[in-house]
DNA sequence: CTGAAAGCGCTTACAG
DNA sequence: CTGAAAGCGCTTACAG
């Protein structure tokens, strides 16, 4: 392995000129840096990151921590993280926790202690106040996309204005009887969302004196197949069905729409849906929904931790409780309508 | 930052007895692994992982390189390996190339060569020549899923069988007039899996007798919607259509049901529809497929290069070109069945 | 502008 | 079984 040594013996300086010329932080003469550069290049020479580490204390490396990374919204905001990391010149060291209790105490408890990373960012990951007493006691900053969370920074959409706006949408189109497809209760373990986005859609109706029926909410996990199943359900029904879905994602509504059309249904004419995420296959099933920009979000809150890691030295403090609200937009596509004239 | 010093001062021995403590990999009385373990536990000291690699060689961390993350294929993938590394104690460096030339060009000529992994793994990634030559001069193993890959081991699985296997389901049925949609030659730039694909389904009909058909095979990228634009163009022939399409994987099997559906045709009473990959949700859409659990690939690929790397002391070359295969197997489901007797 | 040297925090022969 | 000390490969005050 070729070392900072031989460069410098290559170049016929020292090795403290090697790291200033290569580093360009701080003034080297003109024509030294062209020798070092030179034969740099022609070593091959690249600094060893951990002996640069253990000399400066930076890392250049981020932690992600994330519940799943096969599901949309989570590989796609890593990937937005990724692409912001890399161009800052940033690793990006992935913690996903899976559903093994002992892969998350391992992650927690080990891996993000390992003095490995300048900062951790969240993703839709609520640590437990242990883990982020740990976290805090390494004095790195950590940030979260959704939130609130105690203590650090967040960056979350406010999922009950979500549902809420895209259940007004239904009404102000004409629909009275209107059904959600929503979390389950068991499934809640990350933040609140899935009970803030029935909280919401529930408070639309009252607002706008509508009834809420009991039937016409539908836990469903987050899938297509699952609200596959809750649509066909709900829709089904020959004496009480809705005109109009409001579900919780946009999984959720590809699969009301595909249970709809199963029943011989039309979307939007016999029954509108509409979903939530703006999911990268909306467009293709015409479905309405509420617009979160998953990738402003990972790209903002990439952005967030690496400047406070940059201001660290100045008086930026470090973990703060700040949560930054993440705008959201009504999307109309061809999913939602008036309802029929008589209904159907 | 608590460091080896604090505890051995704690625990009243010298730094080199606390570190064979912790490590247990050297002789240490009960006695004063007792009073180290107590000391660290007490102080919550964990080792800094850049002075441990400085002093070893050693960094515990995987490269994993793909091209995108946002994808069923690669998402599945790479939460199998992170399964495995979590578990045998390492981190998983995320290196994703996404899009843009020049992030990819970072990717290899910079990060991948800061020595911070032990070893890389490709997923469905092919390194240029000038790429991999770089790679290997670190020293380290790569491994690579899909391939093969000149110089490195490989584990994939063949891709031309899988097709063939899929059409010759098919023929067995009783079809004769099967239409395929497959990668269209410009999106193929990791390997040759699409033209493979392409290729197995052509010779499994010319072995049969079968007429190969210019107009059925569609070009597609490999989404849902692409084939479901493909599938409608195909069926919607009045003339021509055929009545079974081999799809060059399940995400385009999905789009070809929907559109089936769409044309009033019932799969499989009136087309059969087979995929490849067998996605979570293709039990959902019925379809039948080759399994080619993409898990167990992971896995194993994760595997085959820790061994790699921990058997590196004694003889076993770190990188040989060497190209596994993996077995795929028909799955059937409802998506395929006979034709109808007078066809449609 | 440049070099000698200390120091970052571990591990591990080498002695005892 | 245990400790003193060298060494891993950099960066960066400190002098000059």
């Amino acid at each position: 392995m070729v070392g900072i040594e031989d460069v410098a013996r290559l170049a016929g300086v020292s090795t403290a000129t090697v790291s200033r010329a290569l580093s360009g932080k701080d003034h080297v003469s003109e024509r030294a840096r062209e020798k070092v550069k030179r034969a740099a290049a022609e070593l091959g020479y690249v600094a060893s990151s951990s002996a640069y580490t253990l000399a400066t204390g930076r890392h250049r490396n981020i932690g992600v921590v994330l519940p799943f990374v096969d599901r949309w919204f989570f590989s796609v905001a890593l990937e937005a993280v990724e692409t912001v990391l890399i161009e800052r010149g940033y690793d990006l060291t992935l913690y996903n926790l899976g559903d093994s209790e002992s892969q998350r105490s391992k992650i927690f408890n080990d891996f993000l202690l390992r003095k490995r990373v300048d900062g951790v960012l969240c993703i839709a990951v609520k640590p437990l106040e242990a883990e982020l007493e740990a976290l805090n006691r390494t004095g790195k900053p950590v940030v979260g996309i959704g939130g609130p969370i105690k203590g650090i920074r967040t960056l979350a959409i406010n999922d009950y204005n979500a549902a809420y706006l895209a259940t007004e949408h239904l009404i102000g189109l004409g629909h009275t009887r209107i059904a959600n497809i929503g979390g389950l209760p068991p499934t809640e373990m990350h933040f609140m969302q899935p009970s803030l986005r029935h909280e919401g859609y529930e408070q639309a109706l009252i607002d706008a004196g509508l009834q809420v029926r009991p039937t016409w909410f539908v836990p469903a996990d987050f899938t297509i197949s699952g609200a596959y199943h809750a649509a066909k359900q709900v829709l089904g029904d020959p004496r009480n069905s809705p005109t109009a879905i409001v579900c919780a994602s946009d999984e959720m509504g590809f699969g009301a729409i595909m249970a709809a059309k199963d029943l011989g249904l039309r979307v939007p004419e016999d029954v509108s849906v509409i979903g939530m995420d703006n999911h990268d296959m909306s467009e293709f099933f015409g479905l309405s929904t509420i617009n979160q920009d998953v990738r402003g979000q990972g790209r903002h809150a990439a952005e967030t931790l690496l400047s406070v890691l940059e201001a660290k030295d100045d008086e930026v403090p470090t973990n703060i409780e700040q949560s930054t609200e993440w705008n959201v937009e009504l999307l109309i596509r061809s999913s939602t309508a008036r309802p029929a004239a008589g209904g159907r």
